[in-house]
DNA sequence: GTGAAAGCGCTAACAA
DNA sequence: TTGTTAGCGCTTTCAC
C-alpha cells in the first residue's frame, strides 16, 4: 500500500465515514488491535481496550459489517423467506427471529416469496448474493432450482412450520397430517356428527384438511364437505365459506377452520344469521392468534407456539455460524387443541 | 498483486463460491468487463454480453453483493424499523416496501425497536453498521443520540406514518390531529352527543385522542372520557376498555377507538353484553384494516393507504441511491373516514 | 498480547 | 468499448 507522488497518485472518495484505522491511529494501536477490541476484547489488555474504547466513543465509530463480512466471510445476517407478511400466521415466528436474532449482533432481512412459488426463484438469488449466515424458510423448499441454488450456496437452511421426512437442512415444524387428525378427533369426541372444512388453498393448509377428512371417513362419515378459499385467507372468506357451507350441506354441525381469521369469518356470519355457536355448530379455527381468546364466543383452534419456531430457528443459524456442532436437525415443536367455547 | 514463492505465501481460504474472475476467465474477457456485463449491460458489445452470461450460466454465478457494496459503497439494502411487526397496522407498509425495493434490486432489513424507544438506539447503531441506502422510520425520529447517529451516517430517512412541521429528512404520512377533528366532526354530524375514546398509550394514538377531544369540547361538549390502553392494542383491551366506559360513562353514544383490533373488541363486549351497534353505541375504528369492511356490523373506520405510504418511502430511498433530485421531501398520503355500519 | 502483510470479491478512476 | 490499477474497510495468516 504505498502511496505514490500524490500528483500521480489515484484517488477513490471512500465514504468518508470514520474507519478502524482512524480509531487505531488515534488509539495510538494498530488496526488489527482495534479489531480484536471490538470483536475478541479478551483477547486484548485492558489498557489496549481502554486506548480503544475511547477512541471509539470519541470518533463516533459505527463498525462497518460489509468490509467485516467480506473479509470473514460472515456476514451476520440472516434471510427469512414468508408467503406474505401480512398473513398474520408467520408474524410470530418473524417477531421471535428478529428479537432473537438481534440479541446476538445478527441482523434479519425479510424477503416474500407469494404463495404461489413463482417469485421464490428470484427471490433466492438475491438473498443469495447478499451471503447471508443462514436462511429460514416458512414451509419446506419447493422447486428444484431453488434446491440447486442453496445446496450450491452452501449456507445453512432452516424449513419452518411443517415437518417432512427429508428436510433440506435443519427442520423446525410440526406435522399438518396430526393436526388435522386430532381436529377430527376432538370433534367427534364431542359428539358431532356432521364435519365440514374451509381451508385456504396453501400446501400445509390442504395437507390438514385431507387428514381431518380421512379421520372423518374412518370413524364413519361418509361425505365431509370441504370449501376451499384462496390463501392468505380472509375474514370475509369465512363469511361465504358458511354460507356456501349451509346451502350446500346444511345438516353440518361442525367447522374446522384452516385459520382463527377464516374462524371469526364463520363466527360472524353465524351471528348475522342468527345461528348459533357452539349450539348449532361448533367452530375450530387454527393458530390460537392473539385475539381468539377474546373473542365471543372464546374461540377453540389450534396452538402453534410460533415464537418457539422463530426462537429455535434463530439458535440453529447461529450455532452453526459459530462453528457449534448441531446434532438435533429436526425439531417437533407439536400443537395442542385449545378447547375454548366454540366447540 | 505479486505473488511470492508459494512455499512462502499466505494462504486464505476465501469461501470457495465462484467469484466475477471465475466468470471473466471462463467469457475470455478482464473482470471489470464482466462486472459491467451484469451492472450496466448497455456499456457492453452485444458479444462480451454473450460470452458472459452464458459464463455465468455454466458456472452459476451468483454475484457477492456485500463485496460490490463495499466496493462501490451502495449496499442496496434498506433497513425498516417498526415498533413491533405483530402489530398489524404496519404490515401493509412493510410489505408494499418489501416488493417496491424487491422490484428495484434492493432488499429490505427489519428491525423492531419495541413501544418504548429503549432499544432504538442500538438498533440504529447495528442497522448503519450495515451501511444500508436507506431507513425508513415508522413514526418519527425520537432520541437525540439516534438523531445525532443518523445524521452523522449520512444515510438517506424516510419517517413515515406521522406528519411533523421539522423532518428529519423525507416523509410520508399524514396529520394525526386532523384524523381525530375529523372523527369527532363525522361524529357530532351523526347526531352523537356523548362521545368517548379508547386509544393504545403510544405518542400518535395520543395526539389523534387529544384532537378528537378537542374538537368535541369545541362543539359544547363538557368532558370526553378517555381509556388508554397499553400498545400494542389487543381484541381485550377493547373488551375491557367498554366495560370500564359503561361504568364511568354510562351515557356514552359513541367511541372512537385507535386501532380496528380495538373496535372489534368494543363490538364484541358489546355484543356480549346485548349493546347494540350503532343503535346504543356507535363504533369508529382506525386503520381500515383488511377485516374491517366485513364484520358485522361493518366497521366505519379511518382508512390509511399504508400500502402507498410504503411504495412512497422505497421511491423515495432508490431516487436518492441512484443519485436523482428528490424535491418534494414531504408527502402527504392523508386519510379518509369509511362510513360503514357501526356508526 | 501485538503487529505486518496480504487479501476477501468487487468496482471507481483513469487510460487506451 | 475494453482494460489496468488501486483500493473499499475489514480480518486472516503468520511471526514475534
Amino acid at each position: 500500500m504505498k502511496r505514490r507522488n500524490p500528483s500521480q497518485r489515484r484517488t477513490r472518495k471512500g465514504s468518508g465515514a470514520v474507519t478502524l484505522h482512524d480509531v487505531a491511529k488515534l488509539a495510538g494501536v494498530a488496526p488489527i488491535t482495534a479489531s480484536r477490541a471490538l470483536n475478541t476484547p479478551e483477547q486484548v489488555s485492558a489498557e489496549a481496550l481502554k486506548k480503544v474504547s475511547d477512541a471509539v466513543a470519541r470518533t463516533g465509530y459505527v463498525r462497518n459489517r460489509l468490509a467485516g463480512g467480506l473479509a470473514s466471510a460472515r456476514s451476520r445476517l440472516v434471510a427469512a423467506v414468508v408467503p406474505t407478511i401480512s398473513g398474520p400466521v408467520f408474524l410470530r415466528t418473524v417477531q421471535a427471529l428478529t428479537e432473537a436474532l438481534a440479541e446476538r449482533g445478527y441482523q434479519l432481512m425479510l424477503g416474500q416469496s407469494g404463495y404461489d412459488n413463482s417469485r421464490e426463484d428470484a427471490l433466492i438469488e438475491a438473498i443469495v448474493g447478499r451471503r447471508p449466515d443462514g436462511i429460514v424458510l416458512t414451509g419446506i423448499m419447493h422447486t428444484p432450482e431453488g434446491r440447486r441454488r442453496l445446496l450450491a450456496a452452501a449456507i445453512p437452511v432452516v424449513e419452518t412450520w411443517d415437518l417432512t421426512p427429508t428436510p433440506f437442512d435443519m427442520l423446525v415444524g410440526f406435522s399438518h397430517v396430526d393436526a388435522g387428525r386430532a381436529v377430527a378427533d376432538f370433534l367427534l369426541g364431542r359428539g358431532r356428527r356432521q364435519l365440514a372444512l374451509v381451508a385456504g388453498d396453501d400446501e400445509r393448509a390442504r395437507r390438514r384438511a385431507h387428514a381431518f377428512q380421512a379421520a372423518a371417513r374412518a370413524a364413519g362419515m361418509r361425505d365431509v364437505p370441504a370449501v376451499y378459499v384462496p390463501a392468505p385467507t380472509t375474514l370475509n372468506h369465512g363469511r361465504s365459506a358458511l354460507a356456501e357451507l349451509l346451502r350446500t350441506s346444511p345438516g353440518t354441525d361442525a367447522v374446522f377452520c384452516s385459520s382463527d381469521l377464516l374462524a371469526l369469518g364463520i363466527m360472524t356470519e353465524a351471528q348475522a344469521r342468527g345461528i348459533a355457536v357452539p349450539g348449532q355448530i361448533a367452530v375450530v379455527g387454527f393458530g390460537d392468534l392473539e385475539y381468539a381468546a377474546d373473542l365471543h364466543p372464546a374461540l377453540t383452534t389450534v396452538r402453534i407456539d410460533g415464537t418457539a419456531i422463530g426462537r429455535q430457528a434463530a439458535q440453529f443459524i447461529v450455532d452453526r455460524a459459530e462453528g457449534r456442532r448441531v446434532d438435533k436437525r429436526v425439531v417437533d415443536v407439536g400443537f395442542s387443541i385449545v378447547e375454548r367455547d366454540s366447540a
